[in-house]
DNA sequence: GCTAGTTTGGACGAATCGTCCAAACTAGGT
DNA sequence: ACCTAGTTTGGACGATTCGTCCAAACTAGC
């Protein structure tokens, strides 16, 4: 079986940093309407060398997306394993992932423009949840063990974390500018966390960041 | 402006129906796989004929998704816009999309894994909006009238919902059989009205669909 | 039965992908 | 110092498929 980046030979580590540039031309302009000598301008990368370590076009996108992926992956898991309640996990989590959508944007583009490209090469689905869905099960579960969350349906309370979160960071990445970020998830959080049925006692429910920031 | 749907001629009906055909084979290979010529033999209609109607293969494409997403704002505004509480119609609103979801699966399919390409041709943010979370907003704002909902930040509320509608329906579309949705829709609706936060109350949240059917 | 628009088959040019090869270069082993 | 295996690269090539073009047939309203 090849490995999952979907190269035939291992990358050298100078190669596989230059192939990165090739994220943002991809996020451009789409896949198709990248030509590979494009690529390989803006990478530094002959065709020739392209082709000797990637069978085609494609298989630079998986590249880009499996390692990126695997990067996520890291991060989240490590958020959820750390200390804290379940809830400040979750929290934690739920802040790394935005703020890794804020720094790997067109990458992130590059996925959900790519997504049809991308799914016949890398295991989307598995790769979503081990590297997002896994780390909310987590940090969810620890949150009903020490009562800091009430989670009826763990898978669910995670796809609708999870889409919420997609949701806001797309709409970040196509729409916002670059301070909207913040308050949009201490928006999103307050939902997550309280709900939309009324509440017939008067918990308020406090969410931590935005500290104390700009407000208007 | 040529009309939103990409056609340089106003489509005959019964060619816009043999169109609709080319939904399923595009969601099955993707775009870029399938030849325009397969595209002809599919739908039945003659590539010369394709391209007197269609500057080119995308526009077939933008056609079909934008045409799919004028129906699903038809049927969500219809939803919204109905008798009920606040909180009935929300929850009309979210599985009548639900509902269209299951039955426009392949255009559904096609409208994520050929993102890019729509996107450069059809406003997918402004469609969407319209489509899907503008009933969501006014559902979500009757709910705060009548007191049926808690609803602190409009915006932000239909983002979680529409955020969870897409993941539970990607899930579903990508993964699951299909007896999976209905228990699938109540777990996910169980988490956006009563949220994570513990209660202090007893207040049980129900939920109402799945009613008397098939309990393991 | 004339004219404007539609429908279709088939031939064509252009673009670009991925392949192939031969020459240069690199590095490890002896 | 040399040899061998693997890497790197430029350039030429074949194949595919898109979209264009055209001319002939068909349709419909006047």
């Amino acid at each position: 079986m090849p490995p999952p980046s979907g190269a035939v030979r291992p990358l050298p580590d100078d190669l596989a940093e230059k192939v990165g540039l090739a994220a943002e031309v991809f996020a451009e302009y789409g896949l198709d309407a990248t030509r590979v000598d494009e690529v390989a301008r803006v990478t530094g990368i002959p065709r020739a060398t392209l082709y000797y370590y990637f069978p085609g076009k494609v298989h630079i996108l998986a590249h880009l997306l499996s390692s990126t992926l695997a990067d996520l992956t890291a991060q989240l898991e490590s958020a959820a394993a750390g200390a804290g309640s379940g809830r400040e996990r979750l929290e934690r989590v739920i802040r790394e992932h935005f703020g890794f959508i804020a720094s790997h944007g067109s990458t992130y583009r590059l996925l959900f423009a790519e997504l049809g490209k991308a799914a016949s090469l890398v295991d989307v689905a598995t790769g979503v949840d081990t590297a997002i869905l896994a780390p909310l099960r987590t940090a969810l579960r620890a949150g009903e063990e020490d009562g800091s969350l009430r989670v009826v349906d763990v898978p669910a309370a995670a796809s609708v974390v999870y889409g919420a979160v997609l949701v806001a960071g797309m709409e970040y990445l196509l729409v916002a500018g670059d301070r909207g970020l913040d308050r949009r998830v201490t928006s999103m959080l307050q939902v997550v966390f309280e709900g939309l049925a009324p509440r017939t006692d008067d918990t308020e429910v406090v969410v931590s960041g935005d500290d104390n920031r700009s407000r208007s």
